[in-house]
RNA sequence: GCCGGGAUGGCGGAACUGGUAGACGCACUGGACUCAAAAUCCAGCGGUGGCAACAUCGUGCCGGUUCGAUUCCGGCUCCCGGCACCA
C-alpha cells in the first residue's frame, strides 16, 4: 500500500483489473449466488454526437449513468449501460466542406477519439453492444421500418415548407439561416414548398397525449407538461362559411370556407375571416388583385420557424371577397393574414376581435368592427384589450343564442351548421413528422423513382440501400444528386432504368430506436429480438432537458408503431426519465475600442479578491492589465471557458473528475464548473486515502462488533454514521448525487474526529464506518474505493467491491434516549431543550416554558397557544 | 410571441411532506508546522449594531394565507431550455 494517494497508479490498476475480469459485460437472465434471477435494470444515456471532443457535459451525463449502475448492481440488479454514436448529421458535412474530406472518415476518426477520451473515466459501459448509426447494419432497419410504415399508410408523401437559398439553390436548415439570410451566400431566404415523406405521428396523437398525462409518472412533470402542450389537443367546432367564389373550373373548395374554432360560442361576434397566404381563396384573389398577390409574395420572405412567425407583426390585406355567416347570413369580408398557419386546422380562422387577443390587435390595426357577445358582468370597452375578454361566459347580443352557456352554445353551433358539414372536432397542434432532408450524410430513403411506375419502394431483399461513404460535399446541395453510381438503378416493378431517391432521413429517425438495438446489436436478420423484450422498456433514460419534446416524442411514437407491427410488446420506451442540467464555467474578456471582445482562458488571468473573499477584479497574466469578469456562461469554445476532461484527469485523476461533476450541483439543474472546487474534492479523496492508510496501521482486521454495551461516545459516532448513511441512501434513491458526495465527506469528518480515541470498541465502530464509507463513495469514485477495499483486506472477507452488498443503516444505531427540541416564541427560535425520547406532551411543554431564553421572550405575557410538533419543535404564541 | 424551468452568503450549493435558513465544499482571514515555500493540520467566516452576552434584518421584487413560509397562493423582474431542418 502506497503511503500517499496516487490516482494515476490506482486508476490504471483498477481499470486493468476490471478489463481483465470483463466486469461490465452484461447478459440477459443473469442470476445471483443463490441461483435466483436478478431483476433487470436498463440505464441508458442519450447517445452522443461524435463531435470529436468529449466535454464535461458528457462526463456529467455518463457519470450519473455510471453511479446509478454501480449502486444498483450492488443492490442486486442486473444492470445494463450501453454506449453508441449518433453519427449522421450536419456537422460532419460542414467539416467536410471546410476540410475537403469525406464526412465518413471524419466521423469514424471522431468516434475513435472520443472513445479514447472516455476510457480513463472508468465507466461501466458494456462496449460489446456499441451501436453506430451511420453503419449500414444499423440504418438498414430505419429503411426497413420506413417501408413497413409506407405499407401501413403511416408514411406518406406530400409537400413540405422549407427555407430556400435562392443564390446557392439549396435547402437550408433553420440553423443555417442567420438574420433571415443564408449562412454561406448571405442571400435573403425564402419559403418554398417541395415534396417529401412524412410519418403520421398525428395518428397516434391521442395515445401519445393520454399516456404522457396519465401513465408516465416516472417522468419529470415539466417534461410531461411540455409534451402535453406540444401535442396541443383542442376540442371545438369545424364549420363552413358558404360562398359562391369560383372560376370556370368551379367553386373554390366547393363553395365552403371551413374554419376550426374552440370558441364557437362567440360566432355571433365574427366581423371578418382570415386565411393563410397559401390558402386557395387567397391564391384565387391574387389572380385578379395585385395587392393580394403582392402580400402573398411578401409573406414568402423569411424563414419557416415558429418564432419568426410569432414575433412578426400581424399584418393582413382584404381580398375583396365575402363569405356568408352560417347563422346570420351576413356578408363577412375575407382577409389574408400573415399570422394564419396553413398547417394548423384548415388554414383559415374566423375573426372575433372582441374575444380573441390576436384578432383584437388585427381589428384595431385595420379598423375592423369589434362586436362583444359575451357577458362578463363588467363593462366591455374596445379601447384596450383586457385579459378577461377571453374568458368564458353567457352569450349576449347573439340572437337565438342569447343566454346560452359555453357548452350549450357549442352544441347549438355544431347542430345548426351540420347541413353545411359542420361538426364537433378535435384539432392538434402536433403536425406530422417530415423526415425528408436534402442532405448527404443520413439514411437513404429507400425509394426508386420510375417514369412508368412512379414512386416504387425498394424491395426488402435489396436493403440496405447503402450510402456511398466517399463523397465530398461542396456546400451547393447534396452530392448524392450528382452521383450517378448511386442514382442509376432499375425499377423493381418494370425493370426499366430508374433513379434512386436522393433525400435522406432526418437524424431524429436514428435516435428514435437505437436504445433497442443495444439489446441485440448483432442480429443481422431482425431489427429486434427476444433480448429486447428482456431489457426494454428502459428503466432509466438520462439526458439533456433540451430533448424534452422532439426526440422523446419521436421515440415514443416510433415505439408505438413497432408495437402495432408486433415487434415489441410495450407501449412506452422509457419508464423513468432523468433530465440533467447544463454545465457552465467562469469566463473573462477584454473589449477593444470597437467593442469586440477578446476572451481569455482561465489560466491566462489572475483574479484578485478583497479580504472577505469577494472577487474585485482580474488581470491578464501576460501584461498585468485588467480584464472583465464575465460571470458564469455555458461552456463554449468561443468564450474559451471549455473545461476538458482529459486536463482534469491529468491533474487530479478520474475519481476527482467524476465526484466533482456530481458534487457541483443537483444533477437536474445547471451547475458551474470551478477548478478550485474540483481541487476540494481531490483534497477529500486524499484524506480518504490517508485515513485508509492510518486505519490499516491502527486497526487492521478489527471485526464489526456488537455495540449494545458500548459507551455513549461510541454510540454517538455510530448514530452519526448511520444517520448520514440513511440520508445518503435516500439521496441515492432520488438521484441527488451531489448530497451523496457531501454525505461521504461528513462520514470521513466524523471518523477523523475520533482518531485519538483508543480501544476495541472504537476500532470496531470505525471499521464499520469505513466499510460503510467505502461502499457509499464507491459509485462516485470507484477506483480509490476499489484500491482501499483490497488494501484493507475487505475483498477477502466480502468479495470484490463491485458486487459487495449495499450498506443499509442499522435501526438500533439510530435509536436515541434523548432528543433535542427547538423552542420558538411567535415563530422565532428562542431556545433548545433536551427531553427523553418518550417524554409526554405535558412534560415537554413545562420544560419549554421553563427555558431561560423562552421565559425572557414570553415575559409574563399571556400564552395564547402552544404548538408541539413531535420530535421537532414547540412554538409558544403570546 | 408561445410552452417549460430557475433565482438562497463572496462562490457552488443544503434544508426530504409548511417546522432550527446557510449542511458539505470552495474562496478568504488568522494561527500551527517549515530556514522558506508547497502540502498538511487547527480556528473564524450572511449583513448591521455590540468588548461580549445578545439584539435585529435576511432565501430575486411586491402582496397574501399560516402559530410558523426558501417551501403554499396572486402579481411582477431577470436569467436559462424548447419552438418541428442543430443534435
Amino acid at each position: 500500500m502506497d503511503s500517499s494517494y496516487q490516482p494515476k497508479l490506482i486508476e490504471k490498476a483498477a481499470q486493468d483489473a476490471w478489463t481483465q475480469a470483463d466486469s461490465y459485460r452484461v447478459t440477459e437472465y443473469a442470476t445471483n449466488k443463490s441461483g435466483q434471477a436478478k431483476p433487470k435494470f436498463y440505464a441508458c444515456s442519450m447517445l452522443p454526437y461524435p463531435s470529436g471532443k468529449l466535454h464535461m457535459g458528457h462526463v456529467r451525463n455518463y457519470t450519473i449513468n455510471d453511479v446509478m449502475l454501480r449502486h444498483l448492481r450492488m443492490k442486486g440488479f442486473n444492470v445494463l449501460m450501453p454506449m453508441g454514436w449518433d453519427a449522421f448529421g450536419m456537422p460532419a458535412e460542414n467539416a467536410a466542406i471546410a476540410n475537403g474530406a469525406a464526412p465518413a472518415a471524419w466521423t469514424y476518426q471522431n468516434i475513435a477519439d472520443m472513445k479514447t477520451q472516455m476510457q480513463p473515466l472508468g465507466l461501466a459501459i458494456d462496449w460489446s453492444r456499441e451501436v453506430t448509426t451511420c453503419k449500414p447494419d444499423y440504418y438498414k432497419w430505419n429503411q426497413w421500418l420506413f417501408l413497413k410504415m409506407l405499407e401501413k399508410g403511416i408514411a406518406y408523401r406530400k409537400t413540405q415548407l422549407v427555407n430556400w437559398d435562392p443564390v446557392d439553390q439549396t435547402v437550408l436548415a433553420n440553423e443555417q439561416v442567420i438574420d433571415g439570410r443564408g449562412w454561406r451566400s448571405g442571400a435573403l431566404v425564402e419559403k418554398r414548398e417541395i415534396p417529401g415523406y412524412y410519418l403520421g405521428i398525428t395518428q397516434y396523437a391521442d395515445e401519445l397525449l393520454d399516456s404522457v398525462k396519465d401513465k408516465l409518472d416516472g417522468w419529470p412533470s415539466q417534461v410531461r407538461t411540455m409534451q402535453e402542450n406540444w401535442i396541443g389537443k383542442s376540442v371545438g367546432v369545424r364549420f363552413a362559411f358558404p360562398h359562391n367564389i369560383g372560376n370556370a373550373q368551379g367553386l373554390i373548395q366547393d363553395g365552403k370556407l371551413f374554419v376550426f374554432t374552440t370558441r364557437a360560442d362567440t360566432i355571433m361576434g365574427v366581423t371578418f375571416c382570415a386565411v393563410a397566404p397559401a390558402h386557395p381563396l387567397a391564391l384565387h384573389a391574387a389572380a385578379s388583385n395585385a395587392a393580394v398577390a403582392d402580400f402573398i409574395e411578401k409573406a414568402k420572405a423569411g424563414g419557416t420557424t415558429e418564432v419568426e412567425l410569432a414575433v412578426k407583426e400581424k399584418e393582413g390585406v382584404p381580398t375583396g371577397l365575402f363569405v356568408t355567416h352560417p347563422l346570420t347570413q351576413e356578408q363577412i369580408p375575407v382577409w389574408v393574414g400573415n399570422y394564419v398557419l396553413m398547417a394548423y386546422g384548415d388554414g383559415a380562422v374566423m375573426g372575433v376581435p372582441a374575444h380573441d387577443e390576436r384578432d383584437f390587435v388585427f381589428a384595431k390595426k385595420y379598423a375592423l368592427p369589434i362586436k362583444s357577445v359575451i357577458d362578463f358582468g363588467k363593462p366591455y370597452s374596445t379601447d384596450a384589450w383586457q385579459a378577461f375578454y377571453g374568458d368564458h361566459g353567457v352569450c349576449i347580443d347573439s340572437g337565438p343564442m342569447n343566454g346560452m352557456t359555453f357548452d350549450q352554445a357549442i352544441e347549438y353551433v355544431a347542430t345548426q351548421t351540420r347541413p353545411q358539414g359542420g361538426e364537433r372536432k378535435t384539432t392538434w397542434r402536433l403536425r406530422d413528422w417530415g423526415i425528408s432532408r436534402q442532405r448527404y450524410w443520413g439514411t437513404p430513403i429507400p425509394i426508386i423513382h420510375c417514369k412508368e411506375c412512379g414512386e416504387v419502394p425498394v424491395p426488402e431483399k435489396d436493403l440496405p440501400v447503402v450510402l456511398p461513404e466517399d463523397l465530398i460535399p461542396d456546400g451547393s446541395g447534396s452530392p448524392l444528386k450528382k452521383d450517378r453510381r448511386f442514382i442509376d438503378c432499375t425499377c423493381p416493378k418494370c425493370g426499366r432504368p430508374a433513379e434512386r431517391e436522393t433525400d435522406t432521413m432526418d437524424t431524429f429517425v436514428d435516435s428514435s430506436w437505437y436504445f433497442m438495438r443495444y439489446c441485440n446489436p448483432d442480429n443481422t436478420t431482425a431489427m429486434v429480438d427476444a433480448r429486447n423484450d428482456y431489457w426494454m422498456p428502459m428503466d432509466q433514460y438520462i439526458g439533456g432537458i433540451e430533448h424534452a419534446v422532439l426526440h422523446l416524442l419521436y421515440a415514443r411514437f416510433w415505439t408505438k408503431v413497432m408495437r402495432d407491427m408486433n415487434l415489441v410488446k410495450f407501449d412506452e420506451p422509457f419508464t423513468n426519465l432523468f433530465t440533467q442540467g447544463m454545465l457552465s464555467a467562469e469566463c473573462f474578456y477584454r473589449e477593444d475600442g470597437a467593442g469586440k471582445k477578446r476572451w481569455y482562458y482561465p489560466d491566462e488571468v489572475s483574479v484578485n479578491h478583497d479580504d472577505k473573499g469577494r472577487p474585485i477584479g482580474a488581470v491578464a497574466v501576460d501584461d498585468g492589465r485588467p480584464v472583465v469578469l464575465g460571470g458564469m456562461e455555458k461552456m463554449s469554445k468561443s468564450k474559451n471557458n471549455v473545461v476538458e476532461p482529459k486536463d482534469i484527469i491529468a491533474r487530479f485523476g478520474a475519481d476527482t473528475a467524476r465526484a466533482y461533476v456530481m458534487f457541483a450541483g443537483p444533477p437536474e439543474q445547471s451547475a458551474a464548473w470551478s477548478d478550485s472546487g474540483a481541487e476540494g474534492v481531490y483534497r477529500f479523496l486524499k484524506r480518504v486515502y490517508t485515513y485508509g492508510v492510518w486505519s490499516k496501521n491502527a486497526a487492521s482486521g478489527t471485526p464489526v462488533g456488537d455495540f449494545s454495551k458500548s459507551s455513549a461516545a461510541v454510540k454517538r459516532l455510530r448514530f452519526e454514521i448511520h444517520t448520514i448513511l440513511a440520508q445518503a441512501n435516500h439521496d441515492y434513491a432520488r438521484l441527488q448525487y451531489n448530497t451523496v458526495v457531501s454525505a461521504a465527506m461528513k462520514m470521513l469528518n466524523a471518523l477523523e474526529d475520533t482518531k485519538t480515541q483508543v480501544g476495541a470498541d472504537w476500532a470496531a465502530v470505525r471499521n464499520e464506518g469505513l466499510l460503510i464509507l467505502l461502499r457509499t463513495l464507491y459509485p462516485l469514485a470507484p477506483h480509490i474505493c476499489w484500491q482501499l477495499w483490497h488494501d484493507l483486506g475487505y475483498a477477502v472477507t466480502f468479495g470484490e467491491i463491485i458486487d459487495a452488498a449495499w450498506p443499509v443503516s442499522d435501526p438500533a444505531a439510530l435509536e436515541q434516549d434523548e432528543i433535542e427540541l427547538v423552542v420558538q416564541v411567535n415563530g422565532k427560535l428562542r431556545g433548545q431543550i433536551r427531553v427523553p425520547k418518550d417524554a409526554t406532551k405535558q412534560a415537554i411543554e413545562t420544560l419549554a416554558l421553563a427555558d431561560a431564553g423562552v421565559a425572557k421572550h414570553t415575559d409574563g405575557k399571556p400564552i395564547k397557544k402552544l404548538i408541539v410538533v413531535p420530535g421537532r419543535l414547540i412554538n409558544v404564541v403570546v
